[in-house]
DNA sequence: CCTCCAGATAGATATTCATCTATGCATAAT
DNA sequence: ATTATGCATAGATGAATATCTATCTGGAGG
């Protein structure tokens, strides 16, 4: 099991508002305006964000004309999820 | 969705250290001394996270004569996966 | 071209966090 | 009683992080 690499991924994810951004996303892809509609902080505060999720590799970001549409990597994800599983032995 | 109270949880986790011991206790209930043969750490620094696993809720200290031995928290961590699924929009 | 707009980047700041050394406290062994 | 042992606490330090303001970039439309 590597450790550093899952810890990496699950700090990526283990904000409170990035929980909600992925929560958001989960829905279905999201332009980065439409996200940032719902939360207090700046536009840089969000890009800041959405680079720390795309960089851990369970979002992924497609471009078109000037909105940039982001959406879950469901394979990481998942992965995630067993992985997790695995820490605490649980049944997958 | 408390998002906040998620990320408390997650934040916990998300240590390669502490995702390594709580792979070690997910096999059964170890004492201090044992888990810190496993590490290079000083003792301090493992009293530290085993702090901040208890503070989270998903560990349990039981003292035994000099001896503390710590496991994990089953019903807390079901719920915690429950969360991750919710937050994924995954079947649980 | 020029301007506007979506988003990224740069740089600063305040907070959190992982680690250490030193020390305290309770219990066991002698 | 005294000593040794297992673990917690206190305090310091360096690194990481979430946020802001200011600025840059790249594409769309006039």
């Amino acid at each position: 099991m590597n450790y550093l690499a899952l810890s990496k991924v699950m700090k990526a994810i283990a904000e409170p508002n990035r929980l909600q951004i992925l929560n958001m996303i989960s829905s279905g892809e999201k332009c980065a305006c439409e996200i940032l509609d719902h939360f207090d902080f700046t536009q840089p505060t969000l890009s800041h964000h959405m680079k720390v999720l795309i960089d851990s590799g369970i979002v992924t970001a497609r471009k078109e004309g000037k909105w940039h549409y982001y959406s879950l990597v469901v394979e990481k994800i998942d992965t995630f999820q067993d992985l997790m599983s695995q820490i605490f032995k649980l049944e997958s």
